[in-house]
DNA sequence: TTGTAAGCGTTATCAT
DNA sequence: ATGATAACGCTTACAA
């Protein structure tokens, strides 16, 4: 049974036009090196355009072998940052005829996004804090693949500069004179998260700051993981000045906390996070933090994906990562 | 030029089996009639599953007249009401083998999305908050259609309380003492936000509080939105005491800017939001708002969609909307 | 310059 | 119960 009502091809057009359907194909096609006289073409384009004649982008990919469709997993969807990442990934997808199929591993396993996304032929799949290394051996076979903040071992990638970001906010905590310094962060081996957390420790290391081991608090990268962990730091008689969250939504959590408990923010109390996601303006006091280019991550991945679908060969000459920001706003103050 | 790497078809599978290729795909088909000998169908399954078999899903769809994807068409999918929406369509999608194409109008205008997802031959549509009604004649035929909280004139669609939604805000109000009432909402002519305005209107009147017009504030539904309408409302010499916010991105924006100006909150102003976005739980004080079930109506309406894809004529018995329900939670208090 | 024909991977209707 | 065979809508040699 054909679909209910058929759409018009390339052989009404034809039929309409009196010539043939590889002759309208030709025309339509959008094939630069295809030769038709102008009449002919003329009249093809008339005839389409009175049909209303849209072209089946699947039954082109069959033949094509390529579906123009991109998928794109991330951690958690509901997060703004990898929202903008996607959103970054689409426009720049979008541009080049591209369709991109987002999913998020929060309730669905990335390995079964993977089966579906291959069921679907997408031609390639750009990956942000999933852990592609940690994936089944031939999950990510035969696609094209791009790595967000992940090391570019087997694959591809691009990348922020997390390490960098992690050093920023260290700095300004001590510049601001804070030595009784916590981190909350996750515990997964997340390669973005863990390069932001480095770059955090180091700094403190390098200036002289040993970092407490009760004032590092793993806890999914949520806002209800960052009220948990500033819970627990709150309750120990011993508390830290500063905090660095390795994002906006721990940070958000950890505000909200620390607000509710009735401490003074700054004043007591001075709050990093990482991200620069929208909600940071929202809160009160506004959060100080480093921003991470989302969307032009995004869309960087997305072009070097698109390239890559054209010249597989093709290895990006800079790896050099988008740079950060720090944005100090009012959680942070002078220590005490 | 085929597909770099080609992948397993019926075909490898079929001479693998030592059978016919449309013997494989009977067996491997899915269809419930399909009568193929137990030893047979024991021999193709175990081909397929030693090379790896995976149908394509494009192919498929070509020759059944079906792409076995739906779009989706949100105002904003950074505003996580819509992208709740979005995941609750997509999950029921899922499970019937749909894929998603999520497209936000924000930087697209709608009818070009719809031009996009035409060539890919979406079988199916959920339009929220794109007014429907003021799109170009034909964007929409040929398509099967379900609309989220619009007037199911033309389509059928799925609804929540919105009415209800404004009604239960002024009545909370109401019940608080509060008789100087403002409103902040779009100008724009999307169903469900009027719903919402009416509601809370409606419930005035029926209270004998007659609203005054310079507290009705028109303005994007965003928070940069929400922190311009309070601003606007604060200028003024005479204060509301109560505002209700068409939705929680307005609302966050609109305690923002009243909590920044030093005003108490609820000492001085209550604020009522409508969604009960995460963001709600997040603010200090934390935001009474309205609670409407983002995910189930999407959900809803996918399965509404899925259902007409099969049966055109199926019309939804019941059209009672989704419960709404207020959360009261920190930013309202009695009147001064 | 244009038409004919093969084929992309699948489903579905026939014969056998 | 299984195997030819003809679509699905398109692209692309190759022939005319």
């Amino acid at each position: 049974m054909p679909s209910p009502i058929r759409s018009i091809t390339t052989h009404d057009v034809a039929r309409h036009a009196g010539v043939s359907q590889a002759t309208v194909s030709l025309v339509l096609g959008g094939n630069p090196r295809a030769r038709v006289a102008a009449a002919t073409r003329e009249r093809v384009l008339r005839s389409a355009e009175a049909l209303g004649y849209r072209p089946n982008i699947l039954a082109r990919g069959l033949v094509r072998g390529r579906s123009y469709a991109l998928g794109v997993l991330v951690p958690d969807l509901s997060n703004p940052f990898y929202l903008d990442v996607v959103t970054g990934v689409q426009r720049v997808a979008a541009e080049a005829g591209y369709v991109v199929l987002p999913g998020d591993t929060r309730e669905v396993p990335a390995a079964r996004h993977l089966e579906a996304l291959r069921a679907r032929q997408v031609d390639g799949l750009v990956l942000d804090g999933v852990g592609a290394a940690s994936l089944p051996p031939d999950a990510l076979s035969g696609t094209e693949v791009v790595l967000v903040d992940e090391p570019p071992e087997r694959w591809p990638g691009v990348a922020s500069g997390a390490l960098e970001a992690g050093r920023l906010a260290a700095e300004h905590l001590l510049g601001l004179g804070h030595r009784r310094l916590a981190f909350i962060g996750p515990a997964s081996d997340v390669h973005g998260f863990r390069m932001r957390e480095r770059g955090f420790f180091r700094a403190l290391r390098d200036a002289g700051v040993e970092p407490r081991s009760e004032w590092v608090r793993r806890t999914p990268p949520t806002i209800a993981g960052g009220q948990r962990a500033m819970r627990t730091l709150l309750a120990s008689h011993d508390r830290p000045s500063g905090v660095f969250c390795a994002n906006d939504l721990l940070a958000a959590g950890a505000l909200k906390t620390a607000l509710t408990a009735g401490l003074a923010v700054p004043g007591e109390l001075s709050l990093v996070g990482c991200d620069d996601v929208e909600l940071a303006r929202v809160l009160t006091p506004e959060l100080t933090t480093v921003a991470i280019p989302a969307r032009e991550l995004g869309a960087r991945a997305a072009r070097l994906l698109l390239r890559r679908l054209d010249d597989p060969a093709y290895a990006p000459r800079s790896d050099r990562p988008l740079p950060v920001k720090l944005v100090v706003r009012g959680t942070t103050g002078a220590a005490g």
